[in-house]
DNA sequence: ATCATTTATTTCACCAGTGGAATATGCACC
DNA sequence: GGTGCATATTCCACTGGTGAAATAAATGAT
């Protein structure tokens, strides 16, 4: 069943529930679109990343290695990047290091925290790896004008603005 | 930290990367923006979902089932609209039985089939449940006019359409 | 009437991530 | 120089979901 008839299945449903609970918002529609898509977005990556062996967490903490100037960085600061938890970095970064693909190593100047470092073989395997996906990028934003993507850009920025709000006042206080 | 300042966070990562990578298409940034908002509304809805012990799936189908007339669906299905695997629709199936949202008896026109009803306890609680999200959802489009709600599901259908291009290629070949 | 197919369930082994608790180390402050 | 805090690692139990294989029941076709 691909996308499309998924998003027209919502579409129904959508329209059955409105039936029964009127005052619902029309922008319930739209957020449940938007999962849909970064769901097959989502996979589209994965299965690009999966013949490498690697999972999204751990391609997205090596490309941010490969981000930084210095190719390095620390546990705790792509645990604040990723929003993924401590202990689940250092077992990323246990993938990793086995692979090759980084180093790891104590400070020098702060002996408590572990420096990770993209290796020349990771900096390599992003470069070979990264411009696989550009096709599909290409296909997925096929037919977006300039004035799309520069409107798509502001809406998106618009609902993390937003969205920013709401963690703020997260204490679902009764 | 808040999703405006990881997405800042990925500005920079993007910034870094295309100077080492220039033909990387700068849609990768929006991809990526798209990817961390859905996460960040998923988590929104789940927090919601959280203290009713439901996650996502279950009450996904559950409003499935409410959405339809009848009120009924099979695993199949249910299996099909939410791309779940159907080992999975049986365990989701055995909860909301065991909260008495649904039911689940065989078919009479088909007795291989098994056909999962909502109760009446299943649709009061999704008539209670749904518009406590409302409000969240009116702060998520905060600021939107209907000509960016327009827009924005414009685009997104748009992508949705290019991705179900994409799938359907889906044969990796080398 | 039999046989292949469909539908659902059960069991199993697995993946990826979460969060808590305990531990080891090292820094920094007083 | 000892105490308190920060950083990372390890271990553990848990959540949710995947996919394969075996089983059971019912259907439909020949």
């Amino acid at each position: 069943m691909s996308l499309n008839d998924q998003i027209r299945m919502l579409d129904e449903g959508i329209a059955g529930v409105r039936k029964l609970i009127p005052e619902m918002p029309a922008d319930a529609a739209l957020c449940r679109v938007l999962l849909l898509i970064s769901e097959s977005m989502q996979a589209e990556f994965q299965r690009k990343l999966s013949p490498h062996k690697l999972n999204d967490s751990e391609f997205r903490t090596l490309i941010t290695l490969f981000s930084r100037p210095d190719g390095t960085s620390t546990p705790g600061e792509l645990c604040v990047f990723t929003s993924l938890g401590v202990t689940n970095m250092t077992r990323i970064a246990d993938a990793l290091v086995k692979r090759g693909l980084i180093t790891r190593g104590a400070s020098v100047e702060d002996r408590r925290r572990v420096v990770m470092q993209i290796t020349p073989a990771g900096k390599r395997f992003v470069q070979k790896m990264l411009p696989t996906m550009f096709p599909r990028l290409k296909i997925i934003f096929d037919g977006f004008t300039d004035t799309d993507r520069r409107n798509l850009n502001r809406l998106l920025r618009k609902l993390a603005n937003n969205l920013s709000q709401l963690e703020h006042e997260a204490g679902d206080r009764p």
